[in-house]
DNA sequence: GGTTGTTTTTACAGCGCTGTAAAGCGTCCG
DNA sequence: CGGACGCTTTACAGCGCTGTAAAAACAACC
């Protein structure tokens, strides 16, 4: 009894499959009499419509992919429940893919190897040079999240990231911080991410007059808290002073804290700490974690914004937008120095 | 020139269409060298084929969706990494459906309002009732996770939640704990995991010969560390004494943690804890937790794996498996009593 | 009553693909 | 050399829906 079609309900009401179709979509010109017929069918029969044929025929399907390397690291999630509530407001729903950070994947994003899937893509790319991303096929619009160089040709949007790094290196130096150390970058080839935060890091050093040490970039394997205090520590081990820590990402920060935890360092006092995100994880670590805040609301919005543009045609130029960001003032580095304890 | 068809390709190959697409899908029974010509005519117009024309035409897309309440709560989202992962090797992709743990949102995920969008469900209700929830509509099949109670006619994977919060209020309990607060149910209607997880804890004194307190219910506005924390220090404020605490989840421990630590209460000195999950989160916080570990990865293998039976046409009584959960002994409630620092 | 204009309904093609059934073709064997 | 068999390929219908264009019904007006 599932298995109702438009024919079907067509039949029963006595009306052709057309009007079927115009009193399901909600089309206005129908005769109030004639809807009423045909809903009582739809509900006898308990037809719903069958999405593939609908969107063979329209050329829609109503779907968006949200493509980043992993829906379990925290950003990633309240992006995805970000993006999610707000892509339902505008009729959309969200196919969610994982990259895992693997060139392979990513490609597969950009090349798209199947039509007619989604209707566009947002995709935090995580290793995929611009080079490749410029030459996608242009079957489907693409907008990027985040911090990769985007093409010229390809919508983008993300915050200001050596701004806010800057920002938040002058802030911990502000308070004192003289050796202060960037923690949670990879170990080899830098993510654009890192790239960015990084150049943010060095300028801010600069700008508050303190030079780099070379010593004080404590790589981490992964994005992940427990590299990252495998990194504090480690320097730790080795000897390295540092007295403020600018961390990748706030799950960088966590396993920073953790770390400086069980080596006895106090924070804010000994050593001053910041994040970045403002997962929602970061004002409950003890203490809690300072922070870049991105506008994740008005990143998700704008990204949709251009992306329904694109799937209505529009067909310029690539759009680079940047979004706001503000730092978040949490006991790791509070907003005035408090007196040591 | 993003547009090539199938029979594009296949006049230019000189095929039929049904061959273009036997190469396309791999199949076997196809002369090498024709193989190559139509590779040839798919590469030369950069075909790629049309999930819309193709899921209409086998009555399969492809697609699973995953329903629960909100992606950003770590348990969805590692739950969402493990699935999506699986999913992939199976040649699924994922179709996030996030319910806000609202009934309507809940009903829409069994009602199918559309048909022939994905192959099957799986989902964490909320709120839905088995009432309900029996009566889906048979359209699409779905398989249920977690603990709410499943109607008998559908499948359905969850770990023996009255079991663990027994076991883990019995170990807190062999720690000496004597007050054994529960923290974290919702205040007015409990959600089904609240309800069995309390109901194990209730087992749980029981078995350790300790009598249930109900001023010791912390109930809590939402999942959240926030909420659980209001409800921590609220207890304290009240005059409310514990020295142990079984919360409902990672997120409530966290929040707890953190009110114990603000009210200067020593963990696990003074009061032990535990929380639910092991989300990553939870072997970083200070003590690191106790926690009860599900084994995910069997709970998403016998998820797929049922669905798959189901979308291949398997149509018996719903089945209720259980998979392993362990406890995960950290600082918050250590496997054998420490000496008291 | 005829004319014009508007609203409501319809027939039909076709979106892009695959399943079916059957035809074509080459090979092997008696 | 004919027939049988297995491998390849094809024609065609149809999956369920919507856009188009045009017909039908109705309303308004002279």
């Amino acid at each position: 009894m599932a298995k109702a079609r438009l024919q079907d309900v067509a039949e029963l009401a006595g009306v052709s499959m057309k009007t079927v179709s115009n009193v399901v979509r909600g089309y206005v010109h129908v005769r109030p009499d004639t809807r009423a017929r045909v809903q009582r069918a739809i509900d006898d029969l308990s037809y719903s419509p069958n999405a593939s044929g609908r969107s063979l025929a329209t050329g829609r399907s109503g779907l968006l992919a949200l493509a980043f390397s992993d829906i379990s690291i925290p950003y990633y999630s309240e992006l995805a429940r970000c993006v999610s509530t707000l892509a339902r407001d505008r009729g959309y729903r969200l196919l969610l893919e994982q990259t895992d950070g693997t060139l392979e994947a990513e490609r597969a994003i950009v090349s798209a190897s199947e039509a007619g899937l989604v209707d566009g893509v947002l995709f935090q790319p995580s290793v995929l040079g611009s080079a490749e991303i410029a030459q996608h096929r242009g079957d489907v619009p693409v907008v990027l999240l985040g911090e990769a160089t985007a093409p010229i040709s390809v919508d983008h949007v993300m915050i200001d990231n050596v701004r806010a790094a800057s920002e938040v290196t002058q802030h911990l130096a502000s308070l004192g911080a003289k050796r202060i150390a960037f923690v949670g970058h990879e170990r080899a080839t830098l993510s654009p991410t890192s790239k960015v935060r990084l150049a943010g890091y060095q300028q801010g050093l600069e700008e508050a007059g303190l030079s780099l040490d070379m010593d004080l970039l404590l790589p981490s394997h992964a994005v992940s808290s427990h590299d990252a205090a495998r990194a504090v520590s480690g320097a730790f081990d080795a000897g390295v002073a540092f007295d403020g820590l600018v961390c990748r990402d706030d799950l960088a920060a966590i396993g920073a804290l953790r770390a400086l935890d069980e080596a006895g360092v106090r924070v804010p006092d000994d050593v001053v700490v910041s994040g970045w995100d403002d997962v929602s994880m970061a004002s409950f670590t003890r203490p809690g974690l300072t922070t870049v805040r991105p506008d994740l609301l008005a990143l998700a919005t704008s990204a949709l914004d251009m992306l329904e543009q694109r799937i209505a045609g529009y067909d310029e130029i690539g759009r680079h937008r940047l979004v706001d960001f503000e730092l978040v003032y949490r006991g790791s580095a509070p907003e005035r120095r408090v007196a040591a304890g």
